[in-house]
This record gives C-alpha cells, sequence and structure tokens, in this order.
DNA sequence: CTAGCCGTTTGATCTGCCTCAAAGACCTGA
DNA sequence: TCAGGTCTTTGAGGCAGATCAAACGGCTAG
C-alpha cells in the first residue's frame, strides 16, 4: 500500500524513523533520541484479516499504535449480541495504558500492520516522557468526543439518519487515513471497510434493516455503488441533512 | 451537605486546602504548594438545580471539578430531541481542555458546586505539572471506558435491561460520590438524582417506556419505591442478570 | 463451466417501543 | 385546605425495525 512497507515491515531495524504515521500518531512529538527510545520497547505486527488483537476481559497486556489498515473495537452481551464502539484507522491508538484488563476486543476489518508496546513498557515510558502522554491526551479526549457524538446516534436516530452519519464519518475518516498532508477535500468515493453485519453492529440495527437503507439510498440517487463496498457519494447534501 | 461548605463555599480563601473532594479528584496528587497555585487560579461556584455550566457549541472558556451535587452531560439533534451523555458527580472532571468548543451542555440535576478555572489557565498549569496531567488522563481514559459501555447498552439492549444497568450503575455511583473512605458497600437504597424524563434521556427511550419498566419492576418486587425518587433495590440478582 | 458457499437483498409478518390521549399523584402557594 | 401546575402513570393504537424465510449474486474450487 505505502512504499516503505514494499518488504516485510516487521523486520525494519528502526521502523520509527520511516513510519508512516510518524506525524499523526502519538509519537509525533518526540525528538529522534526518544523515538530511537520508543523504537527499542515496541515491535510491529502484521494481523490478518479477521485477527484478533485484544480481548475483551483479558489482562491488558500491550497497547499499539495502528499503522496501515481498519480494526474494529467491540463488545458483547452474555448472549452474543455484538456492538461495535469503534474504527482504529492509521494513527489511531488502541489498547488501555493504566488499567487492569481490556474493556474491549479488537480485531482486523482488513488485513493490518501495528506497533505494538508492552503496556509496561509503554507506561513507563509515557511516565517519563511528558510529550507523549500529552499527546495520548489529546487523542483520548477527541475519542472521548468521536464516542460521545456516538451516544445520540444510538440513543436518538433513526436507521436513516444512522447510515447517512457512518457513510459521511468513513469517508471523512478515510481520507484522514490515506493522506499525509493537508491539502485534501473529503472524498465522495471510498470504500467500505467492512461488512452488512459490521455495518449493522456499528449502528445497532440488524443486517436486514442497513440492506434496506443502502437499496432506498440507491433508489433515491443518494448514493451510487459499484459491488458491495465501493460506495460514491451523489448527494452528499441529503445526507449531510440527515446526519445533523 | 458536608459540613465545611456550611458557610458559603464559594468564598472561602484557600477553598483547595478542605475541598471535599481533595482526595480523588485530579487534584489528588498535587502536594500543598501545587495545591496553593491551583487555588489561585480556581474559583468555587455555586449552580441552582437546572443551572447550565457549559453550552454546547459554545466556545469552551472553561473547565472545572465537580465538588457536590450531580450534573448532566447532554446533547441534542436539531429537531430537538435530547441524549444525555453521561452523569458528573463529586470529583469528576468537566469540560473540554486543549479544544475550542463545548462538545456537550452540562446542565446541574441538582444544587450544586463546582470548582471552575479559565481553560487557558488550566491548561498552562496541566502542562507545567505532569502529575496533574497524568490523572486528568487516567480519568478520560475511564471516562472513555464507561461511555463505551453505555454504547453497548443504546446499541443493543432492551428496556428492561437499560433501566437495570441504570439502577445499579446509579446505586454504585452514589455510594462513591457519598463516602470518602473505602470501606463502604454498594447500598441498596438510593435516591434517583433525575425525573423520568431524564431517565428516558439517559436510556434512549421514552418517559412512558421509562415509567412502565418502574411500575413493573415494583410489580415483580425487584425493586421498592418511596415517593417518585426513593428506590430500594430488593432483589439485586435480576437486575444483575438483566444487565449482564 | 458448474456446484456450492457465503454474504446480501427482498418479502412477509410480528412485536417492542413510540405516539397520542387522558387520568392520577405530588407539590407549592395562597 | 384547596387550586392549579407539573410530573408520572396508565391505556389504546400505530409503526419502525426485528424476525423469519427465501431468493439472489458473486466468488472459488473442482
Amino acid at each position: 500500500m505505502v512504499a516503505m512497507q514494499a518488504d516485510d515491515p516487521t523486520n525494519e531495524i528502526n521502523f520509527c524513523q520511516a513510519c508512516s504515521v510518524r506525524n499523526r500518531a502519538i509519537c509525533a512529538d518526540l525528538d529522534d533520541q526518544e523515538i530511537a527510545l520508543l523504537n527499542k520497547i515496541g515491535r510491529r505486527r502484521r494481523l490478518a484479516l479477521g485477527e484478533t488483537l485484544l480481548w475483551e476481559g483479558d489482562e491488558a497486556v500491550f497497547v499499539a499504535n495502528v499503522v496501515s489498515g481498519v480494526l474494529k473495537l467491540y463488545t458483547q452481551t452474555i448472549d452474543g449480541r455484538e456492538q461495535i464502539l469503534g474504527l482504529a484507522y492509521p494513527s489511531d491508538f488502541l489498547g488501555r495504558p493504566f488499567g487492569e484488563v481490556s474493556p474491549y476486543s479488537v480485531e482486523a476489518l482488513s488485513e493490518s500492520i501495528v506497533c505494538v508496546f508492552q503496556r509496561s513498557d509503554f507506561e513507563r515510558f509515557a511516565e517519563e516522557h511528558g510529550r507523549l502522554e500529552h499527546k495520548l491526551l489529546e487523542r483520548t479526549l477527541g475519542e472521548l468526543d468521536r464516542t460521545r457524538r456516538w451516544m445520540l446516534l444510538l440513543g436518538r436516530m433513526n436507521a436513516e439518519e444512522r447510515l447517512a452519519t457512518l457513510l459521511l464519518e468513513i469517508a471523512s475518516r478515510t481520507v484522514l487515513a490515506t493522506c499525509e498532508n493537508t491539502s485534501w477535500k473529503v472524498p465522495d468515493e471510498f470504500e467500505l471497510p467492512m461488512s452488512r453485519q459490521q455495518i449493522a453492529d456499528i449502528l445497532g440495527l440488524t443486517i436486514e434493516t442497513v440492506s434496506r437503507q443502502f437499496t432506498k439510498f440507491r433508489e433515491e440517487g443518494v448514493i451510487e455503488m459499484r459491488g458491495r463496498r465501493d460506495v460514491t457519494i451523489r448527494k452528499r447534501d441529503a445526507l449531510e441533512m440527515l446526519a445533523a
């Protein structure tokens, strides 16, 4: 996907220096010396589609940065109902520092590369390097805002509004994950990184309801689809009206 | 409520020293000198029931710690549907540091006392005092966990499960807010700090559905009520079964 | 090319919660 | 004590989305 990952990226000696999310992840503010230290305690790991990185309830042994790919954070009820809590894109942070158990499971929605740290190593490093901790704080605050916005969706929106919101969210997240510089605009064409069932689990709906909403948006000319996952937004206004 | 607040608490000269949440709020790890500094940039403010502290979308000019009372964080759709995003109890932190606008509104559910800081003052202090920032990070991570758990409720639980979860949550939060030491157990008797409509706005339901669930729990002997807000849990097992 | 599988779409029916309506309970002030 | 307001409960009916069921379409292996 990215040139510098052409060879096996998990075997790079000093992978931080050439990291594609170097300027956007929580390590962004670190100087070369700090990066070198961080490089020593971390390692890269490649995840296959569907592979699980963290299990809900397990001891929280490590944390990670997403380098490439998309992952889902999710939780389940005893009887198997699933709710996706969020998506993690490149530069996003995963795991629960300063906590005993992982409050959610993490599974790769596509082949992904993550940069993994032992939680204890990471915590020690963070406490010694205020800038990293500060970045992590900012990121966590942002994630909390995003999560709370999702509560309005789950608590008060109907199916149509929910799907409209998700499509816009994925469009904007996709570009942020793809482009390094800031001279982009949100694209109207993108690929859904998940199945219909997973979309249902994000939106708190059933797969049938999600499918019907897609059909409705297609019939109304709001979106256009080539295949099951390639979406083109044709009437952004209409979606924004619904999502508001 | 607490002895040291008998006089007007907003006029104390050095209120931090005698603060009832001194050991639980994010200021817990600060030494006397740091507390004295913090004391200078903060001030106490009393909020009447129903009074608004922060408005969603407004410039985020200040942050605060809750000293006493209960407040709600909420957001609304354009057409007025409301979703409560969380409750803030004594020692909880409010506001959006390192952000431009407040992502939610905050309103007092009871008469409350908060400890308010100009956001810029607070941020400067935080950046100079890593321990405060660390405490804030831990608290934010905890709040994110709590919020995500609520997503499972909003996305996948039915009305009965939602109310059971809320009752247990309020019971456990009430005690944490009330007692200073750790020699407590979660009480089965407590007062709801909000109206039926507000419960509906927390649970993503209508007031009628909430009322019917209360009636059902009462008829089943799961809870007992004296008046509209005094709840006694009679069959904790049953509630825990539903909430799981 | 074909069979079989899996994810998706479509259809029919059901139901939990919402909506609308009205009665009842509690609270406050006169 | 009573009047009037507000909040809550109860009832009746409707509907959005769930559930159950079957057909469809794209992909892969043989």
